[in-house]
DNA sequence: AATATTATGTACTGATCGGTAATATATAGT
DNA sequence: ACTATATATTACCGATCAGTACATAATATT
């Protein structure tokens, strides 16, 4: 299930760790941004050079696609374990809490690879910036769509706009990605986190 | 005040209009970010060669630096005029509902310059990165000390905080500039607006 | 008309970009 | 040992990057 690509038992044996070279991609993508990465950025991270990355991973655009699958489905991801929560202010407070403390956490790049990873890019990044536009959407379609369930359960009051709801959220937390690359303190990101929640519907009423 | 380049009265006169040029030059950076504008890019859009641009503008980065300033004071910046309001709940009902609007302009480019102007790159885009977190948070800075105000004046309630009204405000804003450009319809990003704008102290109660 | 000054257009620089051809090397199966 | 297969290393590809040298052209001054 993690490994990238399916080493074959015939022909000379892979010498590095095709995981661990995608997290290390993953890390330097993520500082940089897809288009301020450059391959000797990627092959000096990785430990390999240009050709076993390429035989590993195809190219630039679909490593940093495995990168950002990696990224979403990484242990420490917060977004989408966060829908798993009982109630809908359960699963908001998960997410911004968890942004707030994965966002500048300081053993991983600050920000959210999904919002910076090409925000604005040249026409070579249009593909890749669409990719992650995607990505954002879905993010928020999804929390859409738990919050609908959380109104259908009455968890939230029966004039709620689970639509409205989600893209707010969604706003706050991309806002709180770009607050973390400004270098903002954890304890000053999570103040705004506890204001947004102080501010979202906790009873069923 | 608007001329970019004092133009001396001796020798060959400009063939060019340096504000016109430059006004093309930052409708490029705001599309494409500082890294993913190439010089090619810049030299056509705005209709003239490399050799005049250096000559008027210096080079690329000093080019962007006159952009960004060319941007915050364009006619239609709606930031720092909104905090001429006379309340403290005007003031961020115009900073939202002038996001609404000019972030989704069809006349100009999706999203805002200084978020997604080189919100990740290279070590080469390192200082206009830094500059631009600079931007931001002297917007916040501003924005703070105009709540600061509105509190001595009793026009926010007693409890308020400034500081963390001013970030909470500021990462709702750098929000929508990435959902503008996600490609947010106006009505929808308005709402969000509205639902912001819905929780803010109104009165001085 | 001659000169000084500045802008323009063309062509170029070295460096870096993403990507690959060619070759040597290490394994599995026979 | 031999073959097939797949990887690693080196050196390279054309294209593009930001920036500039150089010659020409247009103006003001004298």
């Amino acid at each position: 299930m993690s490994t990238v690509t399916q080493t074959p038992s015939v022909g000379r044996p892979r010498a590095f760790d095709a995981d661990d070279a995608l997290a290390k991609a993953l890390e330097v993508f993520w500082r940089k941004g897809f288009e301020g990465t450059s391959l000797t950025d990627l092959t000096q991270a990785m430990g390999i050079n240009k050709p076993s990355l390429y035989a590993a991973f195809g190219n630039k655009e679909q490593l940093f696609l495995k990168a950002i699958e990696l990224y979403e489905q990484r242990p420490c991801a917060f977004f989408y374990p966060s829908l798993e929560k009982e109630t809908a202010y359960q699963v908001v407070e998960s997410m911004l809490y968890g942004a707030a403390s994965s966002l500048v956490d300081e053993n991983q790049p600050h920000g959210c690879l999904i919002v910076q990873g090409a925000l604005a890019c040249s026409e070579a990044g249009q593909a890749i910036k669409e990719t992650l536009i995607t990505r954002r959407r879905d993010g928020e379609q999804a929390l859409c769509e738990r919050l609908q369930r959380a109104k259908d359960e009455g968890d939230l009051p029966a004039d709620a706009d689970p639509l409205l709801l989600a893209r707010y959220i969604g706003t706050v937390l991309q806002g709180m990605a770009v607050q973390a690359t400004n270098g903002i303190c954890p304890n000053e990101l999570r103040k705004v986190a506890e204001l947004v929640l102080a501010n979202f519907p906790k009873n069923n009423q």
